[in-house]
RNA sequence: UCCUCAGUAGCUCAACGGCAGAGCAUUCGGCUGUUAACCGAAGGGUUGUAGGUUCGAAUCCUACCUGAGGAGCCA
């Protein structure tokens, strides 16, 4: 049986392999809490009720060690677990082995000594909630892609050049030759797309920026689709429908860990479309408003704003403070985002892009664009920028053969765990995170 | 890279210029309904590193190391 299931077996004779969470010795009675990677399940054993050997296991028992429990499911109000409400009467145990003295407790630990122990950690309650509703996520994202007409075309990691121009990147020795980590799949996506239509790209990325932040990871988890075809509008409405998508996917599937993470779910529930959509140069006129209501001196510097500034951090969190779902802010100024986004028209100063901003002050989760798609116009760009147009004449070539308008975005994996679980750190929505200084285990 | 804060028992912390302490974990004993159980006992320390001030430093000063929070950059 798995303990995920425990209530569908009700009066049956069941056997549990797993670990023990924790136990409480009433010296005569013990509780032995189980985890078996589904669930948590109170196992009771009495001494009466049990051989003196099997009896004497259940007593000497350390957190951690492996197990496999035969006994009696039973309905019970006072048995704590996930899911709670049953317990397991003892019959039958067996040991696998007897943990060492298990370095993490069911108390509060300091964040250097979990992140150490990371390999352990992920078998905590509250890192086990977090992980299954990654799972969900991911699993959401490729099922609603799927469903709508998108293929996965799958995109390098290794790469001869940086894909836009404006971050860091990690160089490795490819035989002799200099390469670098994908920091996106987009340039690739857009001659995939002019192969497919609708097409997604869905792995990690790397970026050595040297950021400390509890918003950034070297290592994450981005999907990236790119659509012929699309407009701005359009790109807008794909978005809604997809988010909304994967939060009500994980309000329906996850309530248990959900409650867990106690997160306030009915923040959750808001999220449908439509989303706001606000231009840049509203959203600038929004924070100046702002701005002369505050006068704590610190906090305006923070917030001070003039057209042509990308938002920082306290930006992105005033505006998204002022709406109850996600917004979206377009039109960005085309000095602040890459050198392929297509000029708004009549207006070569802003850029038909879109920031996808969540609520209670996650940040932006999505960024994408209308692409350039005039050839001349994306050389201009490209000598503009001082890149070497030679590492861009594959990417400059399909604008030769059948270029069309299109667009894409780039939703990133983590910063979306965070936001639906209500994390104060995106070190927790990846299993083994990759961070400045820190990338053990 | 910049700003701020913190490193004391396995873990979480106290002691803030005068004997190095508690809770949890571990070991031993007790308890048939615990929810991070509880009660009693025991073991556990080069106070991040190096230097300085002082009769005396975990405590004050300097440098370095490690970590955290924030900024910038971005998903």
């Amino acid at each position: 049986m798995q303990i995920g299931d425990i209530a569908q077996h009700d009066g049956q004779e069941v056997t549990v392999r797993g670990w023990l969470y924790n136990r409480t010795d009433k010296g005569r009675l013990q509780f032995l809490l189980v985890r078996d990677g589904t669930g948590i399940a109170q196992c009771v054993a009495f001494k009466k009720e049990l051989p003196p050997e099997v009896f004497e296991i259940a007593q000497e028992l350390t957190q951690e060690s492996s197990i496999m429990i035969t006994g009696t499911v039973r309905a019970d109000d006072r048995a704590p677990g996930h899911p709670g409400g049953f317990e397991i009467g003892i019959t039958h145990l067996e040991l696998i082995q007897m943990a060492d003295e298990y370095p993490i407790q069911p108390k509060e630990h300091g964040v250097e000594f979990l992140m150490d122990n990371r390999h352990l950690w992920v078998r905590s309650l509250r890192q086990w909630a977090i992980l299954r509703i990654r799972g969900t996520i991911i699993n959401t994202i490729r099922n609603w892609l799927d469903e709508h007409g998108y293929l996965l075309v799958d995109t390098p990691i290794l790469t001869p050049a940086a894909g836009e121009n404006t971050t860091t990147l990690f160089e490795i020795d490819y035989y002799g030759e200099p390469a670098y980590l994908a920091q996106t799949g987009q340039l690739y996506n857009e001659a995939n797309m002019a192969a497919f239509g609708k097409v997604y790209c869905f792995g990690p990325t790397f970026r050595a920026e040297k950021s400390k932040t509890r918003r950034h990871l070297m290592e994450f988890w981005m999907v990236e689709p790119e659509m012929a075809f699309f407009s701005l509008e359009d790109l807008m409405d794909m978005e809604e429908q997809f988010i909304s998508a994967i939060v009500q996917t994980v309000l329906e599937k996850h309530r248990m860990e959900l409650d867990i993470l106690e997160r306030d779910t009915s923040r959750l529930e808001n999220i449908v479309p439509p989303f706001p959509r606000i231009s840049y140069d509203e959203a600038v006129e929004r924070l100046k408003q702002r701005l002369e209501e505050i006068d704590d001196p610190e906090r305006k510097a923070e917030l001070a704003i003039t057209w042509g500034d990308d938002f920082g951090s306290p930006h992105e969190t005033e505006l998204a403070e002022m709406f109850d779902r996600p917004v979206f802010v377009y039109n960005y100024p085309t000095a602040a985002k890459a050198f392929y986004m297509q000029p708004v028209e009549g207006r070569p100063e802003a850029c038909r892009s879109v920031d996808l901003l969540a609520p209670e002050g996650y940040g932006e989760i999505t960024g994408g664009s209308e692409r350039i798609y005039d050839p001349e116009l994306l050389k201009e760009r490209v000598d503009e920028i001082g890149i070497d147009p030679e590492n861009y004449a594959w990417y400059l070539d399909l604008r030769r053969f059948g270029t069309v308008p299109h667009a894409g975005f780039g939703l990133g994996v983590e910063r979306t765990v965070a936001w639906i679980c209500g994390l104060p750190h995106i070190r927790e929505t990846i299993p083994y995170a990759r961070m400045l200084n820190r990338f053990y285990p």
